[in-house]
DNA sequence: TTGTTAAAACGTTATTATGACATTAAGTAA
DNA sequence: TTACTTAATGTCATAATAACGTTTTAACAA
């Protein structure tokens, strides 16, 4: 059995979208150790001698969520020697790590998912996990809050040249749901018909013949990422999307 | 006394840039430990367990080539277990390491500079350092070669978004100077009078009185980056620099 | 069956950015 | 004075953008 590296973990930032807002996904360090006052952190551990630094980001996340996330991408090395050494967080530190005094520096791994496609199932590992609005935290142990920023940093500036919003979204979803994703990214209002001409003309969606059904009003049509298409398009040449 | 980190280190990739073509700055391995053959590397070296990974790269690159230099940006973590367990380096690695073997993680860092201003002056420890043309660059040891085309295809998306090859010319450059290094870091031919238009419609240059002198041609005027003016943009909204 | 409600879908215009393209200007050197 | 070399410049057709309001389609209630 391989063992644990003392002085390098990962973190991951898990993104979700609702439909309205954008969600991360945090665990309770009480479920990992009882009597500790409840706090959220980002899902995050020390990383096996036998494994590199994306496996062991899979590794770490599925072990503490239970999920299984398509790709995780690295975003960030986080190395202050004080890091983790606030008088608060040593209780917990001690309780977990062999060598609580380790230095440790940190990988920041960060990954979109949808969110229905994972409900967090509260009979496994994952009822330490809980859905966060992105907005809501203010406060994280460690220098965990800024991985975060950091982390929502790089999706805006991705999301400007790749279309990563597909993995938060639906297999099927409507032009207005993509809009509003792309709002609460960049955390601004886009004109509609702007916003469609644009999506459209990238030309990586396919309209489905499907429309809502059941709401009370106009129905949306459906669409389809066309993952095919995207990789023609990124192979001869470059990707813009930026508002 | 501070003590080195067995388990990480950083790495730096530093770029110049000689009015044509693109350098990057290696040591030679043979200097650091005579006997084994002479070999290219990139700086780098452990941390010390007192500092962070800025201050690292920073005092590392200034111990090995005697640099002191204005920003390094952090560019990515590399941490393959096997990432520096190649038979061709293990020599080198038991001469200069007193735990050869432990896995090592690295944290790549990159500058641009000004060639001129850092002459590699062989009476310090910098004759250990040398500018190679980043394009006859094909083999290095380690994983730095892979370090190496990940620094340059970050340095290329930052081009994009920020007017980063300043740190490249000289304080006085002349509009022609500043297209070669923009053609020779994204490795294209560009458009001059396009070049001029987009570059001048930034307005974060201002002309100067001042002209070559001594060439056998029109002279070129002189241009300055004016930082004060780009900070402003910066600030109010969004910068795009795209070709 | 008709009217109300709510979100979906859609087009135009003015402005700005882009790519493609060729000639003249200003110095030095012979 | 001429040749040589690089600097500097303008236009036009096309594409991309921002700003803006009205009509459509379904469900539901009266």
């Amino acid at each position: 059995m391989s063992k644990l590296n003392p002085n390098i973990s990962v973190d991951c930032v898990i993104f979700g979208f609702n439909g309205d807002q954008l969600y991360v996904l945090l665990i309770d360090r009480e479920n990992q150790l009882k009597n500790v006052i409840s706090e959220y952190v980002l899902p995050g551990n020390l990383i096996l001698d036998n494994e590199n630094l994306d496996m062991a980001a899979e590794r770490v996340l599925k072990e503490l969520t239970g999920l299984s996330v398509i790709y995780l991408e690295q975003f960030g090395a986080f190395g202050d020697p004080d890091r983790i050494k606030k008088k608060e967080d040593q209780p917990w530190l001690k309780a977990v790590r062999r060598n609580p005094n380790a230095r440790v520096i940190t990988i920041g791994y960060y990954s979109l998912i949808r969110m229905s496609d994972y409900e967090l199932n509260p009979s496994s590992f994952a009822k330490n996990a809980k859905w966060m609005p992105l907005n809501s935290v203010k406060k994280l142990p460690f220098d965990h809050l800024k991985i975060l920023n950091s982390s929502v940093e790089y999706l805006r500036s991705n999301t400007k040249i790749k279309p990563v919003g597909f993995n938060l979204l639906p297999e099927k979803f409507t032009l207005n749901q993509m809009q509003k994703l792309y709002e609460a990214i960049f955390d601004k209002k886009i004109d509609n018909r702007n916003f469609r001409r644009k999506i459209i003309n990238l030309d990586i969606l396919d309209k489905l013949e499907e429309k809502q059904s059941g709401v009370a009003h106009k129905p949306a049509n459906y669409y389809k990422f066309n993952k095919n298409r995207y990789e023609k398009y990124l192979k001869s040449g470059f990707f813009k999307f930026e508002f």
